[in-house]
DNA sequence: TTTTGAGTTGTTCGA
DNA sequence: GTCGAACAACTCAAA
């Protein structure tokens, strides 16, 4: 008889390594792991296509890394879990926080039914570098701004929660139960094969989340501080799918960072880490952020209904060199340099008007680190509707922007290679350049390279005129 | 994690 | 050689 089964529900922390509730189901003894495909999702948003292919490939691997033993089921938690512990008896369940307002109120659900059936519950931090309970005002209120919350969070110091583990040591798996369906049969892997980019680009899974770490601490690390705002140089991490699926944990990334002695470089980088945590930390104490306006007065901007705005600006075809370079990027390769991200984002918001969900919407689906806190916060950070402070009105110029980040155009050439020929002084605003400069470039506006959507000076205009009626209403 | 415009200073170039 | 227009390069403040 299973006098013990430790139930280990495996959510956004596909790992063993850094692993707490991992880490107490294997000291207590033997231990079922468990992976569901919650349908739940779907209502409260459903992975996007990238997003999917990725889980398909991170499930393959923690199922090998745990011998096989990953059962996998697809369906409601609510009636699974409860279920299997009925079934077979299972004397203590354990997971690791997830912090989507949705799941929140489906754990606290669960927890209370497992107990009442007599089974033993226990959630851990597995994801972030302070609870977002831990950090407060004075006055027992969240911070809505990113410095202060920092400085904050940054008092408390190296809590218990973030303690390195290594992975567990020979864990004794439960006979138990065997899954309801495989990987496979999840049917996460798109129909088209559109990712064979992705696949040469990404190495999905723990290991590959350790490797990555590895090369940016051997190469990036350093140039960070200065390098990370160009999208040419490999000095961004390119971290955030691992992290978004708990491949790695943030602690472990801090504290080898804080091991490699990068001085400033190092604090840039820990701070990008505590903007990671932010979002988790507003999205708990606002739930409602994924969905509405931070800033109330918001409501009243008057956003521009156009699909054919949006779908050239999916498509990469807004006539910006940088902002089409960025979003075919995207489609590309599942991911966005951060600093592009922020240009695209201010374009489609500012210059074109169109409402900040749209663009979380397309960045939910397309980009393999989509997540619910970091997208909509930096979405709402974007188009200032969010909690910071800024006292402006911040609109990016995509083409100095380009000029500035892109100097010598090898991002841009990259993935509008259309334009590659076209010389420097132009490559950013093709239109400005003189027709035998275009011609010789092999470029002819209108056919292959589109002229520009919107007018810069004039969609900035009308947009500081936006967010002027907007106050006064 | 910005942009713009105004103001200042410095340079070039032609009358 | 001198003057001033034109412009580049910079700083600063405001939004």
């Amino acid at each position: 008889m299973s006098c013990s089964i430790n139930l280990c529900w495996f959510r956004q922390d596909l790992r063993l390594e850094d692993n707490p509730a991992l880490t107490e189901a294997a000291r207590q003894g033997e231990v079922l792991p468990l992976y569901i495909y919650d349908e739940d999702n779907a209502r409260a948003g459903a992975p996007g296509a990238a997003s999917r292919w990725w889980l398909h490939h991170c499930l393959q691997k923690l199922h090998r890394a745990l011998g096989r033993n990953l059962r996998i089921f697809r369906g409601k938690a609510e009636e699974i879990i409860p279920k299997l512990c009925r079934d077979y008896h299972l004397s203590r369940v354990y997971w690791n926080r997830c912090y989507e307002p949705w799941r929140i109120k489906r754990d606290t659900r669960l927890k209370k039914e497992l107990r009442a059936l007599g089974v033993e519950v226990q959630s851990f931090n597995g994801s972030l570098l302070w609870e977002p309970w831990e950090v407060l005002k004075k006055d027992g209120t969240p911070y809505k701004i990113f410095t202060p919350f920092y400085k904050a969070a940054s008092t408390l110091g190296v809590s218990l929660h973030r303690r390195v583990l290594s992975s567990p040591q020979n864990i004794c798996f439960a006979e138990g139960p065997s899954g309801e369906i495989s990987v496979e049969e999840l049917g996460l892997m798109p129909k088209i094969c559109w990712y064979k980019t992705m696949e040469e680009i990404w190495t999905v899974g723990e290991e590959g989340a350790r490797k990555a770490l590895g090369l940016f601490l051997r190469k990036g690390l350093f140039c960070y501080k200065e390098g990370r705002d160009f999208p040419a140089l490999e000095c961004t991490s390119r971290l955030a799918p691992h992290l978004h699926f708990g491949e790695i944990a943030p602690w472990r990334v801090w504290s080898e960072v804080v091991l490699a002695k990068a001085g400033e470089d190092g604090e840039v980088l820990k701070s990008e880490l505590a903007w990671r945590d932010f979002a988790y930390y507003l999205l708990y104490h606002f739930p409602e952020m994924p969905e509405h306006n931070m800033k109330p007065k918001f409501d009243n901007f008057p956003w521009e209904n156009n699909q054919t705005w949006i779908e050239r600006w999916q498509q990469g075809r807004t006539g910006y060199p940088l902002v089409d370079a960025g979003m075919r990027e995207l489609w590309q390769t599942g991911f966005m340099h951060n600093r592009v991200r922020m240009v695209v984002g201010s374009f489609l918001v500012k210059n074109l008007l169109i409402h900040w969900r749209h663009g979380a919407s397309w960045f939910w689906d397309c980009l393999v680190d989509a997540d619910m806190a970091s997208n909509s916060a930096s979405w709402q950070w974007v188009a200032e509707c969010g909690s910071d402070g800024a006292p402006y009105f911040r609109i990016f110029n995509p083409v100095t922007q380009g000029e500035r980040y892109d100097p010598r155009g090898e991002y841009t050439r990259r993935f509008v290679p259309e334009l590659a020929r076209i010389p420097q002084k132009y490559l950013f605003c093709p239109w400005e350049a003189p027709s035998e400069v275009l011609s010789q470039g092999g470029v002819t506006l209108g056919k292959e390279y589109p002229w520009p959507m919107v007018d810069v000076k004039e969609s900035r205009k009308k947009a500081l005129e936006a967010y002027e009626i907007m106050t006064q209403n």
